[in-house]
DNA sequence: TAATTTTACTTAATCAGTTTAGAAAAAAAC
DNA sequence: GTTTTTTTCTAAACTGATTAAGTAAAATTA
């Protein structure tokens, strides 16, 4: 049960190592007898090479560094578990193992460089990640790394994988619209960002190809936090403005907060008014009622991710931009209004 | 920019590899003069030793491997991003690399033992990951390892980081009856386990050392489902059984089920009907009313695991069992009666 | 001043594989 | 029956560090 090595083997089979590490790695040059009875003896002692030999010698680690942004809210960290097991996933099928870095807001690049100078990984994923002297220096460096969830600016050589939120605003929108409502309100978040931008224009693209008019009453444009919604809409019904019959919110934490602040004021979600978001966070299928939401499949933008990075590594051709369409999820926030 | 090797800063440095990796390394038997020399020469060309190479001459990997139970149903994936959150900070502290895995029913363990075999990592955090045959094989091998929050049954060998859910069940029932409430319900599941009988018997214990008799009407043992504790409180409604002051419930999951149950009936939480649960999943803080719940913290779980792991792989002595303690959260679900 | 110890440094072996270059044997071609 | 080619196999170099063993010089002791 000592430790095994590739001499060992060669001995017990009356080989050299090079024979040995010929059949490990199915290459030819050996023939099929010889070749059976070194598996057999392998398989009867349970050797396995050594990996740190085998990287050493390739100048390759087979291991993929995943550097996650850790928010401090709890509800940004959701997706990040199923990225992973995307990840997962996919690197176990390319033969990756895969390690992982969390960040934030006061993280010091130079101990994941010397990682990644000592050979550590083959390439990285960023997830959530949108440090841009970080991923100049990697660019500059030239280590492969692919963007997933990042919200980074789309320059054409960035290899991201992204949600398509202008398409999911888009489509929500035009949901709302096809279930009958005519007057269909926006809550997103204000902070300035080339994201939150095209988001706001998915739900401007799709009331105007509509034909819907935007009531700027209803636009609210707010800053993130877990109460920012509600009070949106206590104000809408305070100043006794119109509450329109139903609201896009950009996240589920947008919406979950609605919900709360519309049955306070007494409105039945969905009979006197109707919420779709973008998200599919597991809170808005415990809420009551359960949401409607525009849900993308999480674990394939790790896979995907995977597959672009894997690419870059080797050398192959590959999509620089990956996108994800979110798909409307129907539970029960959203009237038909044409019934 | 090319690929630097000790051999390359010896020879720009006048001096053998040897100098150079006790300078590396921190050792003595060099000048300061040399190895000021050295160090700048280092610092200027950004040399960062091959890991590969270390790991094979020290043979060790300075890596920790987290095995990961894959739920179908998301709300049990709740707590392992904390738990990887606190895995990677103490790893972080002690020079570990963290890679992972994630395991599910159909798992086969070859993949990973070869791993293993191949010398990829010191030792392994098990997160939620109770199969008997998979543990004994690693204590069979005698490879280093630690479960976290695992459900495994306890044993007095194994190396375990557990949730005291004995004591959040006690506290609760507690916490319930110093709030005034005599009538407490209990709602947890009935799969026979080691780990429900105990939550079990926190309640039955606390309640006596509280002088308050359980009706059985209010117990519910039920099968884990999205909607189970709904169905039985609606049982309760239905049967018009008297329906107790405050629930305990052994998880957020059963909680909020519970609390859309109550007020479909008409009881208003907490004026009607109290709740307290164990896990602080977010979704209970994002329901309304925000549910008050036994909240542990989730890093710690991982962090411990880590110390404890290390102590192994050093040969340290190490506490075989660590139990954290959830604590009350108060937010808005139960009532004080004694006002 | 000579003998001993300590310090500073190096050569060469080592970790456990992969790979190049080449030898011996077998198979195919002439 | 030779010559050529192919197949099978091996010795030894190589990956990039660490480390045991050993040497020369400096510092300490006698």
């Amino acid at each position: 049960m000592g430790n095994l090595t590739i001499r060992d083997i060669a001995r017990l089979a009356g080989v050299s190592t090079t024979a040995v590490s010929f059949i490990l790695n199915d290459k030819p040059g050996v023939s099929e007898e010889t070749r059976k009875r070194v598996k057999e003896i392998i398989a009867s002692t349970g050797f396995t090479p050594n990996v740190h030999t085998r990287r050493l010698n390739l100048g390759r680690s087979f291991t993929i560094h995943v550097v996650l942004y850790w928010h401090q809210q709890a509800i940004f960290n959701q997706f990040a578990l199923e990225i992973m097991y995307g990840i997962f996933a996919s690197c176990k099928r390319l033969g990756y193992s895969v390690m992982f870095t969390f960040i934030d807001r006061t993280w010091d690049v130079t101990q994941l460089m010397e990682s990644i100078h000592s050979k550590d990984c083959d390439g990285l994923i960023l997830s959530q990640v949108e440090d841009p002297s970080f991923i100049s220096l990697l660019q500059q460096e030239n280590i492969p790394f692919v963007c997933v969830d990042s919200h980074v600016k789309k320059d054409g050589n960035l290899p991201l994988v992204e949600v398509d939120y202008y398409k999911a605003s888009y489509d929500a929108t035009q949901y709302l619209a096809r279930m009958g409502h005519k007057d269909i309100g926006y809550i997103g978040s204000s902070t300035p960002h080339e994201l939150h931008e095209s988001t706001f224009n998915g739900y401007i693209d799709a009331m105007r190809d509509e034909g819907l008019a935007c009531n700027p009453a209803w636009i609210g444009g707010i800053e993130f936090s877990a109460t920012s919604a509600g009070e949106f809409f206590d104000s809408l019904v305070e100043g006794k403005f119109n509450v329109p019959t139903a609201f896009f919110c950009t996240g589920d934490a947008f919406s979950v907060n609605l919900l709360n602040a519309a049955k306070r004021h007494g409105y039945n979600v969905p009979d006197d008014l109707s919420i779709v978001s973008v998200d599919d966070l597991l809170v808005s299928r415990y809420v009551s009622p359960p949401l409607s939401t525009m849900s993308f499949d999480k674990e394939a933008l790790g896979a995907k991710a995977v597959d672009v990075l894997h690419a870059i590594i080797n050398d192959e051709p590959y999509q620089t931009i990956t996108m994800i369409s979110p798909e409307i999820l129907e539970r029960s926030s959203v009237k038909n209004l044409n019934k």
